[in-house]
DNA sequence: GCTTCATTTCGATAGTTCTCGAAATATCTA
DNA sequence: TAGATATTTCGAGAACTATCGAAATGAAGC
């Protein structure tokens, strides 16, 4: 993962709205929320949470997809295990503290 | 770690100059660097670098130690193993995909 | 094709963050 | 205590971010 996508995805959970709406997306799993549904669970005006949603979206952390007349969103893991891949590789001590973490929508606990 | 120091700690992150400070104290280990060292490597201006480091120690990521005439500045890898054990565990899938990473300055790998 | 429902885009406003030179503070040395 | 060194704080300007109502878009059902 790039210096500059993590950044994106850093800035993008920084704040108090996306950080709640993204941790509600990983409780949901592969189901996923439509927007509507994250807007009443957070409490929000639609286009307050729309614009959350969208900075989300523009860091890669969560993937948009129609179903019917609502916009289904759900997170996107792979990009979560790469930006903690990169805290752990870079920000760790120096070399990484634990290698290959994964994390997935399954129950599968890949520990070694 | 609350949901607000978390927001916090990315935050302060979530910059360019700070990610790279923050990269080169973790390189840089147990014994710092002093402010001004920092400002060279990043070739960052001493009152914009002063900002961001203000930032950093903030946000609990660094700490501060007077060694002379300099300012030290390291690495919180406390902090940092809380905030990857916040990602892993509200972030990651619904539970923690890895438990107990610790990140420390040792070469301990404390993979089970 | 009109209506309804779900959501986004627009626009205006308020607040925050970044940048960097200049001035201030703190420490050491003589 | 004067002079040099290391760093921070101040101040002002530009750029970005958050908020939310109102208007626009897109899909579905009759």
């Amino acid at each position: 993962m790039h210096a500059n996508t993590v950044i994106r995805a850093l800035g993008a959970l920084a704040q108090e709205h996306r950080l709640a709406a993204f941790r509600a997306l990983v409780q949901a799993g592969a189901d996923g929320l439509s927007a509507g549904a994250i807007a009443e669970k957070l409490q929000l005006p639609n286009s307050s949470l729309s614009f959350h949603l969208a900075q989300l979206t523009n860091a890669g952390l969560i993937l948009q997809e129609r179903r019917g007349r609502s916009l289904i969103y759900s997170a996107d893991y792979a990009a979560m295990n790469g930006l903690i891949g990169y805290l752990m590789e870079n920000c760790c001590a120096g070399a990484a503290c634990t290698p290959d973490v994964t994390c997935s929508l399954s129950e599968e606990r890949n520990v070694a």
